[in-house]
DNA sequence: TCATGTAATGTTATAGTATTACATTACGTT
DNA sequence: AACGTAATGTAATACTATAACATTACATGA
């Protein structure tokens, strides 16, 4: 990971603690446990503003005095997964915030594979699409974002300057 | 890796065969090289019948008397992606062979969570939603398929046969 | 023939990602 | 106080992939 490319600059430090918020209402609201630990995690990932491997938010927590191993921080990861606050790009190996986690919703999210910038989709007709194509096999889709691979805007642009 | 469940039996040697004269008239027209030991990951991966990772693929060129390290295997493994012979499913961390190889295509990989089975499905209307949904942000799509997790038929069985 | 260039493969080492297994702590319930 | 459970701490290891450099095979042309 550690790619140096910053297109999009990180969220404001209010629009993180809005975010924060919101995650303590889901929480409360269905009784899981956003504990002191797992709230850190979301918002190192929050305040990165992009796609984040798994070591540099272990490096982060120990920035931050929290002795920390890995499974503390694929523990954190894998509870903001269950609640769908994080997401976890399988292409990248990166872990990246939901933008949209007050509503259940199955997106589409893109990444760069230049720079590994992300944007994610509310994309209404692609899950039902893709239903249609499983049922007939029988086949239960379990993801609950798709991830696709590709370049983005700022890095096509960055081809077409270098030639 | 290593899972041991076994839905699907392998394809029969003649199947095998008709896949590999298939990609050699492919490499040939293309002017591209499938080499011998090119070829002869193909057809590990063709013989497997299911996506297989690539210390399996490696284990299995030892036990064929080829001496090999990681970067034999991953080679030819980059090498038959780019010839569309062999998709890579990130999810997994495993490769199976191209369903269609005879055509360009943009297809949709469905692979079981549980027991690594995968099926490749022919998806005219797939990637042209995928590109109306890309095409407002600039982002421009390169993955030529599109895996998704879920659970396939025999182990939601399984699972209610455990009830 | 023989130098030269290129593609492919061999080889060693290391980087990067994730999980297992077991110990400890915190805290509510009986 | 004893117990049970969820969460976290800690050490070790497994799994996946790439970097860097050496060697081989072979085509091409001097
Ligand atoms: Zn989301
Ligand atoms: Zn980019
Ligand atoms: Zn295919
Ligand atoms: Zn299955």
């Amino acid at each position: 990971m550690m790619s140096s490319t910053l297109r999009i600059k990180p969220p404001a430090p209010q629009v993180v603690n809005e975010q924060l918020a919101q995650a303590d209402a889901l929480c409360r609201e269905r009784g899981s446990n956003l504990t002191p630990l797992r709230r850190q995690v979301l918002e190192l990932v929050i305040r990165q503003g992009r796609p984040v491997g798994a070591y540099d938010l272990l490096d982060s927590l120990r920035t931050q005095g929290r002795g920390s191993s890995p499974p503390t921080v694929y523990r954190a990861l894998e509870f903001l997964q269950q609640e769908g606050l994080v997401h976890r790009l399988p292409a990248q190996n990166t872990y990246m915030a939901c933008s949209h986690p007050h509503h259940h919703h199955r997106g589409l999210i893109f990444t760069c594979s230049r720079c590994g910038q992300a944007l994610e989709l509310e994309t209404p007709d692609l899950f039902g699409m893709l239903e249609d194509y499983a049922r007939p096999h029988g086949f239960e889709i379990s993801d609950d974002s798709l991830e696709i691979s590709g370049v983005c805007p700022f890095c096509q642009e960055a081809s077409r300057d270098a030639r």
